[in-house]
DNA sequence: GGAAGTACGTACTTTAAAGTAAGTAACTAA
DNA sequence: TTAGTTACTTACTTTAAAGTACGTACTTCC
C-alpha cells in the first residue's frame, strides 16, 4: 500500500534516498553496474576516470550497505572482487529513468542561463 | 524521442538533475510547493524550521534559476513575494514519487540470498 | 522621528565531502 | 629474493556547502 506523506516526511524520505545516491561517483559507478553488469574492482577503476582508490572502495562499501550492490569476494590470490546490482538496485533503474524523461521535458526557456548544451 | 544514454551520459544527467535538487533544504521547500500551493517567502521561513533567511534566499534563487518554482513579485510596502511551482517543476511530483516506491520496496535485510557459498 | 513589517544581501566562520599520497596483505612467478 | 598482482586502508590536505550574524530598503503607523 502506498505511504501518506506530508510535505516534511516526503521530503525526509527523498533526501534520504539522495543520500544514498548522490555525490561525485556512485551514479556512473551505479550506471557500469545497470543491466545485469558485472565488474571487478579494477575494472571500474578503469571504467571511471579520475576516480581514487579510496572514492572507488568507499563508495561501493556505501552502496552495499544500502543494499544496492552486491560484493562477491573469491578467496584466490591476487584477490579477486566482483560487483554487481542487487534486485533492489537493480529496479532503481526506472526511477532514474523517470527523472531523466522529467529533465528531458524541461521547457527550452531562452530567459534562463543556458541548460544542458555544448 | 528518448534520447539515447550510455553509462557516461545517463550519469552526468541524473548527476545534473541531483545537484539541481540536493542540499539540506531544495526538497522540503518544493514539497511546501508541491500541489499547487502558493507560499510568501515568510511562510516558507515558518514552514521550515531552522532555515536561515539566507539559505531560503538562496535556496529559491537556484531552484527559480533552473525553472523548477516561479517567483512573483508584488510591488507593495511591505515587500510580497509569492512562490509556486512552475507547470515543470509541478511534473517532478510523479519522478519522485517513483523514487520513494523505489524505497518502499527495499527488502528488509536479514539475509540477503546467500547464493554465494564454497 | 522612532519602531515595525517584509524580503532580502554580505562578510565571515564552521563542517563535511572529496582529493592526494602513501602503505598493506597475501600469494605467485622468475 | 625480489618484483608483480589485486583490492583495498590510513593519514593528511584541500575545497565547497552550510551556518552565523548582521546590514539594507522602503513605507506606514503611532
Amino acid at each position: 500500500m502506498a505511504k501518506a506523506y506530508t510535505p516534511v516526511t516526503a521530503a525526509s524520505d527523498v533526501e534520504t534516498i539522495f543520500k544514498m545516491l548522490e555525490g561525485r561517483w556512485k551514479l556512473i559507478i551505479l550506471f557500469h553496474l545497470f543491466g545485469g553488469k558485472v565488474q571487478r574492482y579494477s575494472d571500474l577503476e578503469k571504467l571511471i576516470p579520475g576516480i581514487s582508490q579510496k572514492m572507488l572502495a568507499q563508495q561501493l562499501r556505501q552502496l552495499e550497505a544500502d543494499g544496492i550492490i552486491e560484493r562477491k569476494v573469491y578467496p584466490v590470490v591476487p584477490p579477486k572482487v566482483e560487483y554487481s546490482m542487487s534486485e533492489w538496485g537493480q529496479s532503481l533503474c526506472p526511477a532514474l529513468d523517470a527523472l531523466l524523461k522529467w529533465a528531458e521535458a524541461r521547457p527550452k526557456d531562452s530567459a534562463l542561463p543556458d541548460t544542458n548544451n555544448q
